[in-house]
DNA sequence: CATAGAAATATTGGATCCAATATACAATGT
DNA sequence: ACATTGTATATTGGATCCAATATTTCTATG
């Protein structure tokens, strides 16, 4: 196991840290799926004690990261075919909404900018940054929606998907199809077509789905 | 402050049965907005040190039911108009869709069931218990959508509204309009209607917003 | 008497220690 | 040889102690 470093600018506890650097390396991926999370080296990992760790794996626990079992601990927790499925409908439906509520406050510096990551989407190679400049570009135009709650549920259904289609992309070339999405849903946003946004968005992350769903039914035989 | 006992089968841990008591303390409106949380105190409640208390704290605030600060404590966390609105608005999005998902599956027993809450609801005198039965129709409907993802982001949704809706209602004469709209939502879903159901579940939730904001409006000056 | 500064108090976050239990492995009997 | 039991180890959850800082109270001074 190893661990990015991190750097949250407000990260006013130890516990924090922990959490946003477990978070992190789950969500990208870098931490297996079922692998064994134990307190005590991860506290020698951040030279910190057990406390802080417990509270972090308590959050992540929450949010469907991990799973525990007391006097056995964490692992990485694993999605099932029907689970994944079933946040790829839940994200179609919240963020076909969300960039349908955006459209109309977008203004000259967020298309600018939504077009920038955009734009770095496409010409990304390193698949590892993947994940980041898809968020950028996605959550770019959602900000414009001023909906905070709806966003921070965006987020956490992101997480829980994000590290199987980072491995997806990476094996296949899903990523010209996204980029090609992507600038079909900037297109519409720039006329101010919520509806048309909103329904390229919904086919985005389903058509996402189904090739993950596919992929995945493929590797786990 | 004041708590009620907690009854949790599978509470493994101390931190699980204080993050109940303290949900459910929250939401019931038994814990006032802006109201203290001192770890010492709570811990003596329980009879326990502060560490499981710091867990269960740190699980509220994951959830936006309180807000903490470090040597200043944590407080039950207070939304503004415009936070409430919001999360109608998404309740409305999301509830539609479940009884949506859901109506196709409903079999006899489960419509039986639910004829029982929606007759509770209605005879329901005890504004006290009022979230309870409200909460037992529902998701009674909801659980045949068999979408435990969109369930889970359904109950965290009004938990952070549910305590306004309580006070709200005690106060006014909500509570029949909403039992007449149960019962419209129930014979919908006894014939089957699922875009009907679904209709009057996001009228359902966005009348009660919009009434809810004009007595916190009128409450708040 | 009012106010500024200092000491006391309250309160949190983290470290270390202890209790409980699951797992692994060795010893023992058939 | 193999199954079973007992013990040693690993690991978690919780209790107690310590460090850091915010708040309050008290005192001294103009």
């Amino acid at each position: 196991m190893k661990l990015d470093a991190v750097d949250i600018r407000q990260a006013a506890s130890a516990a924090d840290i922990v959490y946003e650097a477990l978070r992190k390396a789950i969500i990208e991926g870098a931490l297996a799926e079922g692998e064994n999370l134990r307190q005590d080296q991860i506290a020698q990992m951040f030279n910190t004690s057990r406390i802080p760790v417990r509270e972090a794996l308590s959050r992540l626990e929450q949010h469907g990261l991990i799973t525990t079992q007391r006097y056995k601990g964490a692992v990485v927790a694993g999605l099932s075919i029907e689970e994944i499925e079933e946040i790829f409908e839940f994200r179609a439906l919240l963020e076909a909404e969300v960039i349908r509520l955006a459209v109309p406050n977008l203004d000259r510096k967020t298309l600018d900018l939504a077009r920038r990551h955009c734009d770095d989407f496409g010409k990304e190679s390193d698949s590892a940054k993947w994940g980041e400049t898809n968020r950028n570009f996605h959550y770019s135009l959602y900000e414009a929606a001023r909906r905070p709650y709806y966003l921070q549920i965006v987020r956490a259904s992101l997480d829980r998907i994000d590290r199987y289609l980072r491995a997806q992309l990476t094996l296949t070339d899903g990523m010209k199809r996204a980029a090609r999405e992507h600038e079909a849903i900037f297109d519409a946003c720039a006329k101010g077509d919520a509806d048309m946004a909103s329904s390229l968005t919904r086919d985005h992350i389903l058509d996402a789905g189904r090739s993950l769903v596919v992929f995945l039914r493929d590797q786990r035989g």
